[in-house]
DNA sequence: GGAAGTTACATGCGCGTGCATTTAATGTCA
DNA sequence: TGACATTAAATGCACGCGCATGTAACTTCC
């Protein structure tokens, strides 16, 4: 395509580098405004947004799959929002090693005020995106 | 363009968590291969590159601008390679405030060692956007 | 049923990050 | 020159992360 010579295409690191500072900058964003509105980060708002979309309830197996996060960062996400009282969580009854996680009514209420300002985060900062 | 009625756009929620993901998913790759096989991180490299791009050394300034990173992280991020004898650091002549990072014969090195593994990673999984 | 392996989740640990603050050097203005 | 604002970088602090490991509950196979 353009004449450069690098060890490899130029366009693939181009896209690498565009990624990470969009990464950085939506994610840094969303994550100041939820936290400085709603008192929750981005992997909270993630989670219980999860939890909105399935029954209010899930495994958290099932959170630790639909985060990109470790499953311990996981576990530690579902026990700051018990903290918060945004989940409850409690022993799941075909598996007892398993753990259900449960939205509460203040979860509920905590994810529907924050959603707002989320999309309203994304839909500033992620346009730049057409311009790649 | 779908017939959704969130209170949003949903393909800028999908973009969103898409961008979650591939961040996770690339960063991750990467960050575990440099790690592996050469010992330094993605923060790392990239620092490493932009000096290389340079005339191997510049401001730690530039450095903090051009990495998607805090002022203090990318301070430590220097004094890291610093320790690693990747860099030097020498007070700036023209202001004294400032901090001249140079690039080290050793963190040459390093730099291009690392940059096939980075490129194999990136070529690797940075593909599964054309499907998005 | 019981031993061995596997899976789900929790936790100790070290580390990198951002925020707020500090220290030192520059710029500004009189 | 001297006082005040500004800027560059370093650092104390709290916190979230991943890795490795621990614990408890399943599963398998005999």
């Amino acid at each position: 395509m353009s004449d450069i010579d690098t060890d490899t295409e130029p366009s693939l690191v181009d896209e690498w580098r565009r990624l990470l500072a969009r990464h950085a900058a939506v994610t840094g964003a969303v994550e100041h405004e939820l936290q400085q509105r709603h008192g929750i980060g981005v992997n909270e708002f993630e989670a219980l947004e999860r939890l909105v979309e399935g029954a209010d309830g899930c495994r958290a197996l099932e959170l630790t799959d639909a985060l990109p996060l470790s499953q311990s960062a996981a576990s530690r996400l579902v026990a700051r929002l018990e903290r918060q009282g945004l989940v409850t969580r409690t022993v799941c009854v075909n598996d007892r090693r398993g753990v259900f996680v449960c939205l509460t009514e203040a979860g509920r209420e905590r994810y529907l005020a924050a959603r707002p300002t989320q999309r309203a985060v994304l839909a500033a900062t992620m346009r730049p995106e057409s311009s790649g």
